[in-house]
RNA sequence: CGGGGUGUGGCCUAGCUGGCUAAGGCGCACGGUUUGGGACCGUGAGAUCCCGGGUUCGAAUCCCGGCACCCCGACCA
């Protein structure tokens, strides 16, 4: 992409209405705007980054036999009163609306109930299953507050999979599955040494669930951890009985208390949804049996956020490579014939670039540069001419080097 | 939802104990000079001072009501 066409600009100051740091990075350097409290737009560059975070997400899901669609955000009520989650008291946070003709509808806050009762078409006896599916797919959370930038949004993009299997023992096999499964998306995209398999509240499905949370300063939670026997506890749930149940002798352990954000959650479901709903299937004696599930969210801008939180420095941002809206940032000084090329030869070999044709001061590039946080910059100017080529640097590093034309492409593909 | 704070051109701010044409920086347009770390000079455009009501000869400024945003707390499959 040229520069010169994108048509979002960095801004110098911190925006007035964010203190948190993934809001005022990201949104001066062009990637998201903010529509409302808990709302945001996702600019072109934002865009980018969202899509290859769902990419890996996609790659790693799909890789265990999950398929993707995409359900509805407008919901009619009679599925949701089946589970009992209609109900406002149970519910605090819908958003509702009404059809001209007075008909209620809510804006989907999660999809147990529309995804269950879509299976009932799909799933009659024991050969169906197992079914795993997911979607990204925008929620609606009439939270109290949103707070801290993206990190808590009444409107955000979720990755939710869920699983329909056979007995309680396959999803629970499933369930182990997905841990390994989310433990290399967030290896993927950056954030794997920070973030910890955490042992958490298990609601009304069993006792306990696992989360996924990274250690980040803005976070709203509070993780206990040993990072060297990699076991993590959420503050919550710090108690005598979590050590009985998980067999931990806390004398054997050293806990560290560090704040921490929650970037995905795994839960059993049981058969709650798919008993409520009338979601079964024939085994092989001819028996009516329930379906076990489980569901699995990865909220996108949130790890976004997350991401922006841990790596950046006084300059700006500073992606991880495979979250980056790019991978090179090519800066002209000057030589936009020279660059033009590169630019055109960096294309051919499927190498994503930034190019920056714009007539404005070298400091005001490698500013933009930096705050935009692409992991590799390429300098063409009069001087790196005479050095004998271009200068090539990493976001993340001081020093930079000069390499000859021919040779920065193969070296960068 | 309780408490605290803030709302002034596209962005960041000053002005707020009432008083002249709402000031500055960034950005933007035009002209010129610049060209390796957000350049410089000049000219110019751009404002329902969050909204509604009130007080007053006169309101960005004072009073009342509302809304929005930020923070703390509560809440949070």
């Amino acid at each position: 992409m040229k520069q010169s066409q994108l048509f979002t600009k960095t801004i110098k100051e911190d925006p007035k209405d964010e203190t948190s740091l993934n809001a005022k990075l990201l949104t001066r350097g062009g990637f998201v705007y903010k529509e409302m409290a808990g709302v945001y737009t996702f600019l072109p560059l934002g865009l980018r980054v969202i899509e290859k975070i769902k990419q890996i997400i996609r790659e790693e899901l799909n890789a265990v036999g999950a398929l993707e669609m995409k359900l509805t955000s407008l919901q009619q009520k009679e599925n949701w009163e089946k589970t009992g989650r209609w109900d406002d008291k149970v519910v605090d946070d819908w958003f509702k609306t009404k059809l001209k003709n007075g008909t209620e509808l809510g804006l989907a806050f999660t999809h147990e109930e529309a995804l269950t009762n879509i299976m009932k078409n799909f799933v009659s006896s024991y050969k169906d299953l197992p079914i795993y599916t997911y979607q990204f797919q925008t929620k609606f959370r009439n939270e109290l507050r949103a707070k801290s930038g993206l990190l808590r949004g009444r409107e955000f993009i979720m990755k939710d999979l869920y699983d329909f299997s056979l007995t309680k023992e396959k999803h629970e096999e499933f369930y182990e599955k997905m841990k390994g499964v989310y433990k290399k998306i967030f290896n993927r995209i950056g954030i794997g040494d920070k973030t910890y398999l955490t042992i958490s509240n298990g609601g009304t499905f069993s006792k306990y669930s696992f989360e996924f949370q990274t250690l980040c300063e803005a976070g709203e939670d509070i993780l206990v951890f040993d990072k060297k026997k990699n076991i993590a506890i959420n503050k919550d749930d710090f108690n005598d009985e979590v050590f009985k149940d998980f067999n931990i002798n806390k004398k054997d352990y050293n806990f560290i208390e560090k704040k921490s954000a929650e970037v995905g959650d795994i839960y059993n479901l049981g058969d709650k949804y798919s008993k409520a709903l009338g979601l079964t299937y024939a085994d092989k004696d001819g028996k009516e049996k329930s379906i076990f599930m489980g569901s699995y969210g990865i909220g996108v801008p949130r790890v976004m956020a997350v991401v922006a939180e841990i790596y950046n420095d006084k300059n700006g941002l500073i992606w991880p490579e495979s979250v980056a809206p790019f991978k090179v940032h090519l800066i002209s000084l000057n030589q936009n014939k020279k660059a033009e090329k590169i630019y055109n030869d960096l294309q051919k070999q499927g190498i994503e670039v930034l190019y920056d044709d714009r007539d404005i001061a070298p400091g005001a590039k490698f500013a933009d540069s930096d705050l935009i946080g692409i992991p590799y910059r390429i300098v063409i100017s009069e001087r790196s001419l005479k050095s004998g080529g271009v200068e090539l640097k990493k976001r993340d590093k001081e020093k930079s080097e000069i390499i000859d034309v021919r040779k920065v492409i193969k070296k960068l593909g």
